[in-house]
DNA sequence: GTGATCACG
DNA sequence: ACGTACGTGATCACC
């Protein structure tokens, strides 16, 4: 059986040249197209096995197509220098395997092609190109390959999956629908105005483009114009779409045959690129022995174009205080490196990455600095394209891929390349390696663009002031960590045990029959149909049992306030005594991880362990916190939060007189509140009043709507409302403030805070009711939320300093959203809250002051 | 992998 | 009439 295989050369070199970053040999030769290609190369061969083989490129000259269309690929950008050079070589790697190099005056590639498929001695031909032109050339034995994303990925079209992709069309119909639609890339017109749904639609309907022009008395209006006024340019350009199968090629099928090459004729080739490491992969097993392992550096590291140049550390988790690293890449415009770990420990390269007069250019720079703190390397010089991406709030969040998709640079997803979820490893080496280099240097190119965009935002600052100086403070607390008693959590895990039996037992009892409590599903069973109890609320999938229905359903039956309980301590137990027991680590702490990149408002988010969500609001759960304490005798836990700091920055931006003056005269925001909506003074506000002032200053802060007042404070809609009129009638400057916001959204299409963040709000101008609503309240909320994560951050960095040039050896171990934890001498604590509450209340000026409160205690529990 | 629930600011 | 409070992460059950 004769299997021809067929490259469509240009397409394939282009491909590989933009989807490379630049390589080089030794004598200074671009060579990342002919990499790529000869990647692909050995990959088909291999995968395909083919009794026949070709290349074909274009003729460099111009083709009779010229002749129908003198502005036939008019407008195309010029083939860069880079890549021009590269089409010898390319043919050069060819010719050392043995394939013959097809290409022809006054053809191009895709016409040798063509005549090339049509010949029935070859029983199979397969096409490989990234030109989707060549798709009519399809029938029962031609398949072709299109390259996808990356080097060697391919998509493998034959009849079934083009009917698929093409709504039942026949392959052949490819040029009608061109002949339609026309080709931006080849500048073929088409018929202006009919893209491919329209054109789909139409060649499905009558055939042929031919067949249209007979039948264009059943068009109707604006299209039976277009159909019609373009006859000509439509028939042009089917003819210019079509792929000629009659080239004169003076090649035999003879002359085609491939058979297994000779490694000793292409290895020389090789060593002249510098491909060291394709060499291993020749067939030829006695070359294997000589081959070097280590990618050969194509960057000298002494170079002093290296002063500012990408780190990249592979990890295949994001756990950086337990994953190893699987890889390394350093990449500048001089070309890439690649190595494993042990490229870290290379004298020279310490020495690079240890210099303080560079700069080093990171993916996730805190990833890299505790990555090289556990190979004993310090960072010093850094930026982050992450946390630099995050601030242009891109849709889909902040990765190298959708930054990536962002400018348009196309790079290989990790998942194709690594796999996902339980199969995820690091692939062969070559695909490793080429995927390191593309990372890296995609890293390079992108962080320019990220900080031109900033700039065009003015948000220079905000990254250079806040955002990059608070990755290392960051990195700092998470190495530190914080010291924690796991005998104190034992102690709780055997009461908690007891208790949770025990009331297991009951409920059980009560229920009549045992079942599992923490199944939504069973409980919504045995209180709505065992129990009968009346459903207060559905979700998607059946009975609600959450806490508020509880609440409500407490009075009629006693298993309930058992389950609630239950629900209480079962949460204390598996999440947080068992669940912190698991983190801690050999050094007797816990390191969190804070996601800098992660919230839509620019707060930080913490993870593994979250310690931001420790409980606190019960006792029973606030006892977690004893075990919490400082890593040395001697020393003692400093807490510090910001009062009211978000109604502070409402007071501030709204410039309501009223709740500035609350502020101005040190008065309890809630009560204050309360006496102004319930027109009482101060001394007459009692506790219910207060407490629902409280309410409506949160809803304030989150967007009001009644209904979550009401469902907040257990009342009606109706009072609800009317609780908001007043508290509006009381502080106009308030309403006038929350209306603004959300005319500046409508306006800009974005919020901005204090320091210029920004968060895109599209659905603020969506006809979807819930959508519009819920980006209203966005945009009220993001700038008050979001100013308060600006100044806490600022903060930390001036905390940060402000310690660094003080004698005294305290430690930020953690933030929680509006409230600071320290750690240092019990001796020290007098300064160091004078310092801290001093930098808190002072980092930024507002027209109403900011406070800070804080406590010292042994364990955090005792901090209150 | 998704949804429900609940811990925090 | 529509059906919500804003922002997170961990655990469990269940498909």
């Amino acid at each position: 059986m004769n299997k021809l295989l067929v490259l469509d050369g240009n397409s394939l070199t282009y491909r590989a040249f933009f989807a490379l970053p630049p390589m080089s040999d030794a004598s200074g030769r671009n060579t990342n197209a002919v990499y790529g290609f000869t990647m692909m190369l050995l990959k088909l061969m291999e995968d395909e096995q083919p009794t026949h083989f070709a290349v074909a490129f274009d003729a460099s000259k111009k083709t009779f197509r010229h002749d129908t269309f003198a502005e036939y690929k008019g407008g195309r950008q010029k083939t860069p220098g880079e890549l021009r050079e590269q089409f010898p070589l390319v043919r050069d790697v060819c010719r050392a395997f043995g394939i013959s190099v097809l290409e022809l005056d006054q053809y191009e590639a895709d016409d040798i092609i063509g005549t090339l498929s049509k010949d029935e001695s070859f029983d199979q031909v397969t096409i490989v190109t990234g030109d989707k032109d060549l798709l009519q050339l399809i029938n029962n034995r031609v398949t072709v390959y299109l390259t996808k994303r990356g080097i060697t990925d391919v998509e493998k079209m034959n009849e079934t999956a083009f009917q698929e992709r093409y709504e039942g069309l026949q392959p052949i119909q490819m040029i009608d629908l061109k002949g339609l639609m026309g080709d931006k890339s080849d500048n073929i017109p088409g018929i202006p105005g009919v893209g491919e749904k329209t054109a789909l639609k139409l060649i499905s309907t009558y055939g042929t483009v031919e067949a249209l022009y007979e039948h264009t008395d059943e068009l109707k209006g604006k299209q039976k114009e277009k159909v019609e006024a373009n006859e000509r340019e439509a028939k042009m350009s089917k003819q210019l779409a079509t792929i000629y199968t009659d080239v004169p090629l003076d090649v035999t099928v003879d002359d085609l045959v491939f058979k297994p090459y000779d490694a000793s004729a292409v290895k020389p080739l090789f060593m002249e690129l510098q491909f060291k490491s394709l060499i291993g992969k020749l067939s030829d097993s006695s070359t294997e022995e000589t081959v070097e392992k280590e990618v050969r550096p194509t960057i000298d590291l002494s170079d002093q174009d290296l002063s500012r140049a990408v780190l990249f550390l592979e990890q295949l988790h994001d756990d950086y205080f337990e994953e190893t690293i699987v890889g390394v890449a350093i990449a500048s415009d001089r070309g890439v490196t690649i190595g494993d770990v042990t490229l870290l420990q290379d004298e020279r390269v310490k020495e690079w990455i240890e210099d303080e007069s560079r700069t080093t250019i990171c993916l996730d720079a805190k990833q890299t600095i505790i990555q090289l703190k556990r190979q004993q390397l310090s960072l010093r010089g850094y930026e982050d394209l992450l946390v630099a991406g995050y601030l242009l709030n891109l849709s889909g969040g902040t990765s190298l891929s959708s930054i990536a998709s962002h400018f348009a640079y196309p790079l290989e997803e990790d998942e194709t390349v690594y796999g996902k979820g339980a199969k995820i490893k690091v692939p062969e080496e070559n695909v490793f390696h080429t995927h390191l280099a593309e990372k890296a240097h995609a890293i390079l190119t992108l962080f320019e663009r990220v900080v031109s965009e900033l700039k065009e935002n003015e948000q220079t600052e905000l990254y250079e002031a806040l955002e990059k100086p608070l990755v290392s403070v960051l990195a700092e607390m998470e190495w530190a960590g914080i010291h924690v008693n796991v005998e104190t959590l034992q102690h709780m895990e055997t009461d908690l045990r007891e208790r949770l039996t025990a009331l297991e037992v009951t409920i059980h009892e009560l229920a009549g029959e045992p079942f599992n409590i923490n199944s939504p599903k069973q409980l919504g069973v045995v209180l709505f149909e065992k129990l009968a109890l009346p459903p207060v609320k559905k979700t998607k999938t059946g009975y609600s049992t959450a806490a508020d229905v509880l609440e409500k359903l407490a009075p009629l039956h006693p298993i309930i306030e058992k389950i609630m309980h239950y629900r209480e301590l079962g949460k204390l137990q598996s999440t947080y005594v068992e669940g912190l027991q698991k983190v801690v680590k050999e050094d007797g702490k816990i390191h969190t991880r804070y996601t800098q990149t992660l919230t839509q408002t620019g707060r930080l988010s913490s993870v593994n362990p979250n310690l931001q969500n420790i409980p606190i609001r019960l006792e029973e759960g606030r006892r977690i916190r004893k075990a919490f304490t400082a890593s040395e005798p001697g020393w003692v836990l400093y807490a510090v939060d910001y009062s009211q700091i978000e109604l502070r920055i409402m007071a501030h931006m709204s410039q309501d007189e009223k709740m500035m003056a609350a502020f101005l005269h040190d008065e309890d925001i809630h009560t204050s509140t309360a006496a102004n909506v319930f027109k009482v003074a101060n001394e007459e506000v009692t506790s219910l009043m207060r407490r629902q002032a409280k309410a409506v200053n949160f809803g304030i802060i989150y967007g009001i709507s009644d209904y979550g007042l009401s469902q907040n404070l257990g009342i009606t809609r109706k009072e609800a409302q009317t609780f908001i009129d007043t508290y509006f009638e009381q502080f106009p400057g308030v309403k006038t403030f929350m209306d603004a916001a959300i005319e500046r959204a409508r306006e800009h299409g974005f919020v901005e805070t204090m320091l210029k963040r920004r968060r895109n709000i599209p659905d603020i101008h969506s006809r979807n009711f819930n959508l519009r609503g819920f980006a209203e309240r966005t945009a009220i909320n993001t700038p008050i939320q979001g100013t308060a994560a600006d100044i806490i951050k600022k903060a930390m960095i001036d905390v940060d300093h402000a310690l660094q040039s003080s004698h005294l050896q305290s430690k930020l171990l953690l933030q929680v959203h509006d409230e600071l934890i320290f750690e240092g001498p019990a001796e020290e604590m007098e300064a160091l809250e004078k310092l801290v509450t001093d930098a808190m209340e002072h980092t930024v000026t507002l027209d109403v002051p900011l406070r800070a409160d804080g406590a010292v205690g042994t364990t955090w529990f005792d901090t209150k």
